[in-house]
DNA sequence: TATATTTACGCAATCGTTCCCGGCTAGCTT
DNA sequence: AAGCTAGCCGGGAACGATTGCGTAAATATA
């Protein structure tokens, strides 16, 4: 059942115009008497007529639309990116079609070819935890096809790219940790591939060297999933505390990872903070309310959501090839609460 | 800095072909040799080429995309269910937009007309707290657009619904809150104007009244924006708390309202279940991991998604208008813990 | 050999809209 | 009265792809 819209033909038909009369008396032309708009006008309002923006965006070559690519959607940090990516877009005319990764590679591929291919005029991307390969993506890029990266960036693309300040929100954690006594701190990271990955460990690295405290690679676990799995938590978890100097904090590098730790640490019947600190990366709503109350790193994503929008949509409204991509680098917030409390 | 794509034309002028003919080579019609075929198949491949999705939507008069209109993404329950959503347009060559109505009205109008307006070949709905007046939906669906509802829903309007059996979900919730020796049963309830809310409540009415327990309004209080705002749910809860006959148990009847009011006891140093047990309708991932852990109603969100994403698209591609629209009721699940035992 | 049929391709219309390029009719100037 | 200029409007091409129809050449049939 196909639904009929009414067309500049049919005004144009039922006032014994022609269509170039019509859409110019529409668009308020010069070339126009006011008598013909007038009555262009009222008769189009009276029939509720609507321009096709398919016709637009063949005549225009572009389509009003961009895409968005991130690992999930029921994740409250990016939930509230895509909030403030829809707020700008809006804003300015543009709608949003959102693909999910689910963590895969795979899918991620699949998802920008799909996109690329529904002519969007530009990409917001996150990449998955798998990702190490970038054909996909350099290949619309390489055409000036716009790309601005999010959170998950691509070091070895040149665009805009909108982050956190991992290496700062990681540090300041472990020095928290440090500070509040805590000695053997470990670390349950994300994948190794991905660039907050790296970049927090970094933080927590630098922590540990600038107190004097010793760094060593089993202190850490990576969840190739991001804690999607809790399985994959599970299992770095038990390596973790089977260590010979067992930790006594653990810093998470994600929010699943962090939720995922505590929903084992429960299991387990083993006391935050008092058997084992614990620190996350979160943008949950109610960490607050988590038994116990969640200390947290966490990240403007509503702001990062925006600033990466207006970005995009400058990239795509420009009248000439971007020469100098931007990075912009936001705070995170430390909020200090029950679990890293001695 | 528009970005340009390769077409047929390209194609065709560069084999000294006609459109045509290219076309039906990329098509593998009959009418074109095996050598002819060869020849585009491999440039075109070459060359990259993809359809023009525009183009073809012009001539098809149709978009292959479809539209959602929520209330909130970042909110589990409907993350979930656009999770179930994407999974089955996906697979039938669909691309979802999806707009917020952050439970405005004239957001949800807007999103409906900006929706329509950007051919997209049916909706999804779940409408707002705030919406009473439906003209802006009735508009569409006299006129043939395929609308289907789900979770809150629209008794007025004949189309498809997905539902959840709310009054079975509230009555199940009750009834355990009864047979846990519970006396003053109390509901925070979202807005009155919603299918769900009115559900609900007669769920709970019900329940009450099977068990001789006393029904009396004073005992409901109403969210209009669904415990989006905690000062609403905080207003609540102080006037059912200064009661006669104060409630030793409540029903929460919406993600929000059920986490906003576990805050509200946490501040008010109010002890679930010693001083009052909690029980709510909720799609969160991490009830489990709550201070105490929290009984709920939980709803197949995702499965909510898939048929009405089954259901919309049928309608789409139907070649005669629907006459019968299917009425789907999902059976909620009753997951009991430490907020609601004695 | 003359006609019929098949093969393989091109032409042009179509979808809805915009916009360049004209054209016609007043009214004005010289 | 002839020419000129606004003012106002229509014709038609274009965007990219599909498709009904027409047709030339090649092959098959009588």
């Amino acid at each position: 059942m196909k639904y009929e819209a009414v067309t500049i033909k049919d005004i144009a038909k039922a006032l014994g115009l022609s269509t170039s009369t019509v859409s110019r008396a529409l668009r308020d032309s010069y070339e126009i008497s006011p008598e013909t708009k007038k009555l262009v006008l009222e008769y189009s309002d009276k029939i509720h007529y609507r321009p096709n923006p398919i016709a637009l965006s063949l005549k225009e070559k572009r389509s009003r639309s961009i895409g968005i690519i991130v690992c999930e959607i029921a994740n409250s940090f990016f939930s509230q990116i895509i909030n403030g990516i829809e707020s700008i877009a809006y804003d300015k005319g543009y709608n949003v079609i959102i693909a999910q990764s689910h963590e895969s590679y795979d899918r991620e591929v699949i998802n920008v070819q799909y996109l690329a291919s529904r002519s969007i005029d530009g990409l917001l991307v996150s990449v998955s935890s798998e990702t190490q390969d970038l054909e996909h993506l350099r290949n619309l890029h390489e055409r000036g096809f716009p790309i601005v990266f999010f959170d998950r960036i691509v070091e070895e693309m040149d665009t805009h790219k909108v982050i956190v300040d991992n290496f700062k929100g990681a540090y300041d954690a472990t020095v928290h940790l440090i500070q509040s006594g805590y000695q053997n701190i470990a670390a349950l990271a994300g994948s190794e591939y991905l660039s907050i990955t790296k970049e927090r460990l970094g933080g927590y690295r630098k922590a540990l060297e600038d107190h004097g405290m010793p760094f060593q690679e089993s202190a850490i676990q990576y969840c190739l999933h991001g804690g999607m799995l809790y399985n994959e938590v599970e299992h770095a978890l038990d390596e973790l505390l089977k260590q010979p100097n067992k930790p006594d904090a653990i810093i998470a590098s994600a929010d699943k990872l962090t939720t995922n730790c505590l929903r084992y640490f429960k299991k387990l019947s083993i006391k935050v903070p008092d058997d084992i600190a614990l620190i996350g990366f979160s943008n949950l709503d109610l960490t607050d309310l988590l038994s116990p109350s969640l200390s947290v790193v966490r990240q403007p994503a509503f702001e990062i959501g925006e600033i990466a929008t207006e970005l995009l949509i400058a990239q795509i409204e420009s009248k000439r090839p971007i020469q100098e991509f931007e990075k912009r680098t936001l705070p995170p917030e430390l909020i200090i609460r029950e679990s890293t409390s001695k």
